[in-house]
DNA sequence: CATCATCCGGACCAGCGGTCCAGTTCGGCT
DNA sequence: AGCCGAACTGGACCGCTGGTCCGGATGATG
């Protein structure tokens, strides 16, 4: 063993400084290709030759076309998460359950209005791949756990896959724009419903 | 002008005998093939050498491949529209509003357990492409009028969108598979939800 | 400065949805 | 009965896409 430094164990590799260059390349002429031209509307190819990079340096780093969009989404996302374990109330820890619960519902609408399309595209990538995602997994885990809170009699991990429904992106995105519902008016209303769930009781008792 | 035979003016041309024979081998196969190896793992060649038909006749009958996945669909969703609008109660009129709803769940809940793949295919075909689909105008309409019966102080259209959500073909099958809930535990969770929805008052009224 | 693992990039591939058009078949009219 | 134009047929063909491959270039290391 030679001198004391620090072996890395958890670092396999430091990644060479061409490679950190041109993926920081790639993610900007990808956000900014897919900002312009939609999503849909760009090929891997293009994005390679905008980031001035070739075909296959592009799948080396981000294995495929899904991959790269959840590298684009991933700093949104981990911010988003972060918030949620470690921010400050009401979206952090320490706030009533149910405004934690609102307090999410505007962050996840902020993230669909901010990255919508990319979050579309990605979810879209396969059939039922939203479910199978790590951000939707998050997300899934802090309704349900407050939820637990609000409503120990119900099953709080399936109503929780409820509430999230109308947040799928496509699913937000086409109310949004096809459907003609204004962001704070769909935002109000989809509170609206997490508010009559998050109280026990069947809608027919006094 | 001769004699004084009906011009038949509302139908340009009754379809050749082989073309509808055609078109009949072509939905059996499609369906057959769907089936068999999953809506997105057989490509439109396949479809037509499995109905022993040329490529260009399948495009030629159906457009596109959206084209054939809505003809797949459309006897289930013209059935349903039917029922709705004709059928007895308490799926058709006659009904008090809030048994209609229910009733519609079921059976919209029952089309996407018998035909959801085929129906996910279709709502996939584009972004946003469910609600310029004419079933899925339907099924607002319908959900938006009874709604707006239950709650006239609400924008019945906005909710009714909201309350579709979880029925989005993809979002359900998605719950049924990966998320791993029944079909019977989803349909009560939904069907709690629209009751909830229902009823006029805000959550936090006495 | 030598050495070698790592990275680069564009040629290449198979498969897809969709188009085209020369040949065939149908069915109403005489 | 038989003809003739319109409608239908089917497979070759096209452009494009996501993804693979490997000879050569380039960075880090001692």
């Amino acid at each position: 063993m030679p001198t004391g430094e620090l072996p890395l164990l958890d670092t396999p590799r430091p990644e060479r400084a061409d490679a950190a260059r041109n993926r920081r390349r790639v993610l900007d002429a990808a956000a900014a290709l897919f900002a312009e031209r939609g999503v849909d509307g760009v090929a891997m190819e293009k994005v390679a030759r905008a980031a001035g990079v070739g075909k296959g340096t592009l799948f080396r780093r981000f294995g495929d076309r899904q991959g790269l969009l959840v590298a684009l989404l991933d700093d949104a996302e981990r911010r988003l998460q972060d918030a949620l374990l470690r921010g400050p109330p009401p979206l952090g820890p320490g706030a009533p359950a149910e405004e934690r619960l609102l307090a999410f519902l505007h962050g996840l609408v902020e993230l669909l209005e901010e990255r919508g399309d990319i979050v579309r595209a990605s979810e879209r990538s396969s059939p039922g791949a939203r479910l199978r995602t790590a951000a939707y997994a998050g997300w899934h885990l802090h309704v349900a756990v407050l939820l637990g809170e609000l409503r120990p009699d119900a099953d709080a991990a399936a109503l929780a896959h409820v509430l999230l429904a109308p947040l799928a992106a496509d699913t937000w995105l086409g109310l949004r724009r096809e459907g003609g519902l204004g962001r704070a008016a769909l935002t109000a209303l989809v509170a609206e419903q997490w508010s009559r769930a998050a109280v026990s009781g069947t809608p027919g008792s006094p």
